[in-house]
DNA sequence: GCTAGCATGTAAACGGTTACATGATTAG
DNA sequence: CTAATCATGTAACCGTTTACATGCTAGC
């Protein structure tokens, strides 16, 4: 997942390796923490596609700054990613708030629109977490504390975000 | 992490792998689905580990089915993830919310008000998705559509969880 | 006769965690 | 002089995804 956020954070500007991990860390690192052993192989594997530049900035410091930056192939697939976000992107909250943090790159409004409307169904599909006697258990009727607490907490997040989905595709569509 | 989800569902009553599936399924298959690539082997590595028995069912559909039960040290198991989660089961909301499914099997009102406490800390703690000039944007200062989004998002869903958080801290503790 | 559901598994590839390893610069 | 910060990497391990594989039963 890696992916997305690298090339999202260099397209905006190029960076080496160390300031790109500050900014994976101001955007989730509370959430999970960015290793080092994640993000250099991932660093690698991008350079190795053809999808990041790097050339290595002559400085003073111990290691040398890699300092990498986005190929037109890496543009291109940046798009992509926005563009066709595979269904777990969709549906896990975390991975659509990364795509969210960058889906400003896409440059059709529509094509904004149309990832925020995926989401929309996929939050207006009703969903349970749990099943007594191949029911859903409502919350009223969830016996238990902390399942309840799941329950309200979910319906109140997805409240917030159905409102704010509205607003943001009524404002793209302008 | 199905380790956690597939204890705490055979500490309810026995099940098979296919029963286990729709249960897993429903906890959160509609954000991440449950794989068999991921269930069997898990299923086979708690064996392996002692922490869930099997007994073959002989039954005439055509895989027989292994029906699964925990043992001592599976419930042992099963406690020690629930009082001491590592700090990503805290974070990372989705695995929180698994924690949640399975926190009434703790059996001290006290370790389970612990937990909820270690959540409630870490949704005290002040977090930022972006950085300008090494200071944190604010909603209000942030341009991009999606990015407010994603502040008012968040600010939504942690003082709803926030809420909750007090009033069962405070149920527990009666 | 066919499709959907029941029921279980394996194997390759991939990506992430954890731990290890190095070394320079800067501030206290 | 020592700790924190800057800066980059490797290697073993682990769990998940994806794809493949099998075969029975029930209902249309």
């Amino acid at each position: 997942m890696l992916e997305l956020s690298i090339l999202g954070f260099l397209r905006e500007q190029p960076l080496h390796g160390y300031e790109l991990k500050a900014r994976l860390h101001g955007l989730n690192g509370h959430i999970r923490p960015v290793s080092d052993g994640a993000l250099y192989p991932a660093i690698t594997r991008l350079v190795r596609a053809g999808l990041v530049e790097q050339r290595t900035e002559p400085g003073s410091s111990a290691a040398p700054r890699r300092v990498l930056s986005l190929t037109e192939a890496g543009r291109t697939r940046l798009l992509a990613l926005l563009r066709e976000p595979k269904d777990a992107e969709i549906t896990d909250g975390q991975r659509f708030f990364t795509l969210l943090a960058f889906l400003h790159h896409l440059p059709e409004r529509a094509e904004q629109a149309a990832v925020l409307r995926r989401r929309q169904v996929f939050l207006d599909t009703p969903a349970s977490f749990f099943y007594r006697d191949g029911k859903p258990v409502r919350a009223e009727e969830e016996p238990d504390l902390f399942r309840q607490g799941m329950l309200r907490i979910a319906r109140a997040t997805g409240r917030e975000e159905k409102a704010w989905l509205a607003e943001a595709i009524a404002a793209l569509s302008d």
